[in-house]
DNA sequence: TATAATTTTCAGAAATTTCTGAAAGCTTAT
DNA sequence: ATAAGCTTTCAGAAATTTCTGAAAATTATA
């Protein structure tokens, strides 16, 4: 298969992405293909189109499916299996976006969280202590929203991402209808 | 410097982490040690705790300076550049969530952006071009959102990370108080 | 201005990650 | 059961990233 010179620098660039985004290059590449292309892949199709090994293509389209970014299927009277995008831009976009929080996040909760259970036995730990208590509380709510945003529906999410400008008016609005005096916040910073 | 049990599983935690966060190991530790740290510390400071060499610090802190995550001050009667964390936790991650929008999402949109203004030659460069073009119009909210997000003042993004199950509940708000007559919504999506 | 203190640079070493290809393992068809 | 077609595995090779340490550059002091 051959690769029009504007799909080879999607594919490309994607790969040169691809570990900002949390996989490696090849990998990268095969899901960018797979994205573009309309009709499934099979693993050597793959393989020929990026020039890579076959065992190669193997080992990323493991990765894809723990990503849950791509769906096997057959295709009638061909017993190899073929590859598509799990779902649309947008589905697949939140389920980046969610793999990326368990993987970013919720390690350094966890630690935080068995960290801060004990005193802190000086000054120095104490300092230490507080610091993590902060960085705590911030990620935390990081994960509670991004959790949120997760939960929308895609019109929602349409919504919210649309905004624009309109996210401090939003919050504006949010203020005025529940009144300034409601004041005990309890997740309020102390900074 | 010794570094107590506790503080040493931080610093190294955030230094396995680091490479999810967008820099490696020692200049994750450095950034976690500078924060825990109730003082500035020097590079030898950094080197001798951390035991790396004098030569990886100062790469170090070149990337962390370049991040704008640390300042360097000095200490009167000592020649040594003393370094400590640019601002307060919540800062650093707005510097740190910036940063990575900017590394992200501003490459590929400029890629999309670009493949997107010629016309496409054939039936399977049509489908491709239409595949970015979906990707780049939700890069492209994301992107805004994410600009949105940064310029809250900490009140408001406080407000809003601890939103928890209010967002929902504030779209709702919002479409009620806007009613879904008025159309001409400037921010709202085109598909 | 010379010298001592400190920081930066960068070539090569070490560590880590990614990739290949041949062999082993499945699955389906005969 | 055997073979053919396809997929996975994994040891070692290749590529990439990170780190070291000595030398060069910079800055401050005498």
């Amino acid at each position: 298969m051959e690769l029009s010179a504007k799909s080879q620098a999607f594919v490309f660039h994607f790969g040169e992405m691809g570990s900002r985004w949390g996989f490696n290059r090849t990998v990268g590449q095969m899901f960018a293909l797979l994205t573009i292309t309309p009709t499934p892949l099979n693993a050597d199709q793959l393989a020929e189109a990026l020039k890579i090994s076959r065992g190669n293509v193997s080992m990323g389209l493991k990765e894809l499916q723990s990503w849950r970014l791509v769906q096997r299927q057959h295709l009638p009277g061909d017993r190899k299996e073929y590859f598509s995008p799990a779902g649309s831009i947008w589905e697949l976009a939140r389920i980046v976006f969610e793999e990326r929080r368990k993987r970013e996040l919720t390690p350094t909760l966890s630690l935080l969280r068995s960290q801060l259970l004990d005193a802190p036995q000086d000054s120095q730990e104490r300092h230490a202590q507080e610091k993590m208590g902060e960085i705590y509380e911030l990620l935390e709510r990081m994960d509670g929203f991004a959790n949120q945003l997760n939960e929308l529906s895609p019109e929602q999410l349409t919504t919210l991402l649309s905004l624009g400008s309109g996210v401090s008016k939003l919050l504006e609005l949010k203020n005025s209808m529940l009144g300034k005096n409601k004041a005990q916040d309890s997740t309020a910073p102390e900074s």
